[in-house]
RNA sequence: GUGGGCGUAGCUCAGUUGGUUAGAGCGCCAGGUUGUGGUCCUGGAGGUCGCGGGUUCGAUCCCCGUCGCUCACCCCA
């Protein structure tokens, strides 16, 4: 800042998480990953950029999403290519790239990036984990996708979160709705709010989940999706209701729930999160998308799948409870005070972290005092002191930095003892 | 894309109804005699008052523009 050169910083929407907030970020994700684990998930990692029509196709060119949130960008080669705007639409075209053996249970922890006004739990990159199952409709799979995210968000501490569930219906049954649902806008066209007496033709889906009044009015006392279902839906929705009834997780039917990515198909659900009272309160969602394989290119392949929000998630926690404990223990063991100058701390250091402790030290050659408030400042539990009476007398001194009586709180040992004595006090 | 609010030290903010060397708290660094943190005391470093232009004898303060942050709409995680 001293100088007069222009300085760079994170591009709008993008945020730097530093630490002690990345350490929330490394519980969620190893919380997470040990969920998928448990759930016979593995993890898939895909490119970050796809040709532009892996999202065309798969999340659809009529929605939001495509038409003018996508960071779409040729390279030099002249493809044109775009960044993720969410996980699925590439888990999918990964599966039908490699045809993998069914059903296939694939987890994701990704950025995914959409050209937005920033605002509060919304930004142009944000980050996602995810599950993916292709190669079955059973219903079964899709109260394990729900369960799964339900018992995440349980784990990680969340309470006040509500489980919304609706379903498309397949091709056939939702085309057929979508025609009375069509009708019965054009009867009441003039009734609609400004912008949908515009487009309401267009995608007559998304005025169910228009929240204006007007719409409101006009889309409840129209059809409503899942009393158009065909037999094999419905019977495939109450399964899966009845799934997740059975497990006692409570489930809100909605009817006009109707999510932004077009490959949805049959079960289409997501959580909210009543902590947050701003308008980004799902914290996550999905969907069955049992045409997407074929959109893409592949065989027909039945898939679900969950997104969840790594950002709002933490927003959510830090709403219900601003003194959560943290979701990962980041503290260091041991701090390493050495005033020798000579390279007792670096050798101790090693050993130190060789057998699994966290261990770190003052550089620079400060004095005693220094390194004791660096040592205090860093967490640590015990402070190891190798000043010249110690080294030359080949031991060290362990000082308890939570205790508050001199006396008590140190002793000194010999070298080849510091593991197991710390290895000791560690475990009282 | 549209609209509101804001932009002064690393952080949170005062302040100047336009006038000499711009402040506080926290944080950071160094001391408070002989090798020891957390409290306390002292001292220090650190700011083109977002950037550009205009008005003025003079602008951090007024005006315009611009960039950025933030909140909301739309939509979404």
């Amino acid at each position: 800042m001293s100088e007069h050169v222009s300085s760079f910083q994170a591009p709008t929407g993008t945020h730097d998480v530093l630490g002690p907030a990345s350490a929330q970020w490394e519980g969620l994700v190893a919380i997470f990953a040990d969920f998928a684990y448990r759930y016979g998930f593995s993890l898939v990692i895909s490119p970050l950029f796809e040709d532009v029509g892996v999202f065309n196709r798969g999340i659809g060119e009529h929605s939001d999403v495509a038409k003018k949130e996508m960071y779409v960008f040729e390279d030099r080669g002249g493809r044109t290519y775009a960044l993720r705007p969410e996980g699925t639409a590439s888990v999918v075209r990964a599966f039908v790239q490699h045809q993998p053996t069914t059903p296939w249970k694939a987890w994701y922890v990704t950025p995914a990036f959409r050209y937005e006004r920033p605002q509060a739990g919304r930004f142009r990159q944000h980050h996602q984990l995810g599950v993916e199952v292709l190669g079955t409709d059973d219903p079964a799979v899709d109260v394990e996708v729900i369960t799964l995210a339900w018992r995440f968000y349980e784990a990680i501490g969340l309470r006040r979160v509500r489980l919304l569930i609706n379903s498309m219906g397949h091709d056939e049954c939702r085309s057929a709705y979508v025609e009375l649902l069509r009708e019965h806008l054009r009867d009441n066209v003039l009734s609609l709010c400004d912008e949908h007496r515009k487009v309401w033709n267009e995608n007559p889906l998304r005025v169910l989940d228009c929240k204006k009044d007007e719409c409101v009015a006009v889309t409840s006392r129209g059809p409503m999706l899942p009393d158009h279902l065909c037999d094999d839906c419905r019977e495939h929705f109450a399964a899966v209701v009845a799934g997740l009834f059975s497990l006692g997780i409570e489930t809100t039917l909605a009817p006009r729930l109707v999510r932004g990515f077009d490959y949805y198909t049959r079960t289409t659900f997501e959580f909210v999160a009543d902590a947050l009272d701003g308008a980004q309160n799902a914290i996550g969602g999905g969907g069955r998308y049992d045409k997407l394989a074929e959109q893409l290119g592949g065989k027909p392949t039945s898939g679900i799948g969950f997104g969840t929000g790594i950002e709002r998630l933490l927003l959510t926690r830090a709403a219900e409870n601003p003194h959560a404990p943290d979701l990962v223990n980041r503290e260091l063991d041991v701090f390493v005070v050495d005033t020798t100058g000579e390279d007792s701390a670096t050798v101790l250091l090693d050993t130190l972290r060789q057998t699994g402790l966290a261990a770190d030290r003052a550089y620079d050659g400060r004095s005693m005092k220094s390194q004791m408030k660096v040592a205090d400042k860093s967490g640590a539990r015990f402070a190891l002191l190798i000043g010249p009476q110690e080294l030359a007398a080949g031991e060290v001194t362990i000082r308890d930095l939570r205790s508050d009586n001199f006396e008590q709180a140190q002793q000194r040992v010999a070298r080849a003892d510091v593991v197991a004595v710390i290895a000791d006090l560690l475990s009282k």
